[in-house]
DNA sequence: GCCAGGATGTTA
DNA sequence: AACATCCTGGCG
């Protein structure tokens, strides 16, 4: 299992435990799965992470070290829990934390988020769209939080003002991977269905292990 | 509500 | 050439 070193307090009083990078030195789905309904945080605003996609680094054709020496080389020369950010369609930037575990290496994608605090700066950088979409996608939350390439490599974990809370368990379902032209069959995107803050519906919500 | 198309830049 | 996206406008 994964240990947690420090906790905080949410605004009601709730004690936060805060993910270390031990969370992340496991397998790449169960990673992704696990982190439906926890908190992150990054410079002062909040979301609930709704919806995730976990890509291996090994026998996955949608990965980036499918195809990119580059992600290969980030793999190697970063701990698990380091941002990998890159500029997807020219004009997008995609957020994904780094998965180091000894039974497989890959990315969570951070997928949708639903906003908790700082609503105000969301609002600011996305102007006229409702609070529930202001981070529903993984282009979207970048843009709402104000993650850009300067995020890449960064071990935001251990920032004092950015980082990874446990939530409460949520429902989590699973279904195949959006946007991708290879190995689209993997059912490794993980979302709460109940959440307004989905990038898109799970056609038929399955709640079906993913590693069987 | 759905679908088509265009914006845009990095990687290889 | 492909790409882990988003937004708009045209339809009804």
């Amino acid at each position: 299992m994964f240990s947690i070193e420090w906790s905080t307090r949410s605004a009601n009083g709730d004690v936060m435990e805060r993910l270390t990078s031990s969370f992340f030195e496991r397998n790449p789905v169960i990673c992704a799965r696990e982190l439906i309904g926890a908190r992150f945080h990054w410079n002062g605003c909040v979301g609930k992470i709704v919806e995730t996609e976990a890509y291996l680094s090994v026998d996955d054709p949608a990965c980036h070290t499918w195809f990119r020496p580059s992600a290969r080389s980030f793999v190697e020369s970063h701990a698990a829990g380091a941002a990998y950010v890159y500029l997807n369609y020219g004009m997008h930037w995609l957020f994904n934390v780094l998965v180091k575990g000894d039974d497989g290496s890959g990315f969570v994608l951070f997928r949708a988020l639903e906003p908790l605090e700082g609503l105000e700066p969301m609002r600011e950088r996305r102007p006229g769209f409702a609070d529930h979409l202001l981070a529903a996608g993984p282009g979207k939350l970048t843009k709402a939080f104000g993650i850009d390439g300067s995020a890449h490599g960064g071990d935001f974990l251990n920032d004092r003002d950015c980082g990874i809370y446990r939530g409460e368990r949520v429902e989590t379902c699973c279904g195949e991977r959006i946007g991708i032209t290879r190995a689209v069959e993997f059912p490794w995107r993980f979302g709460d269905p109940s959440s307004a803050s989905l990038s898109r519906k799970f056609t038929v919500p399955n709640t079906a292990s993913p590693l069987t």
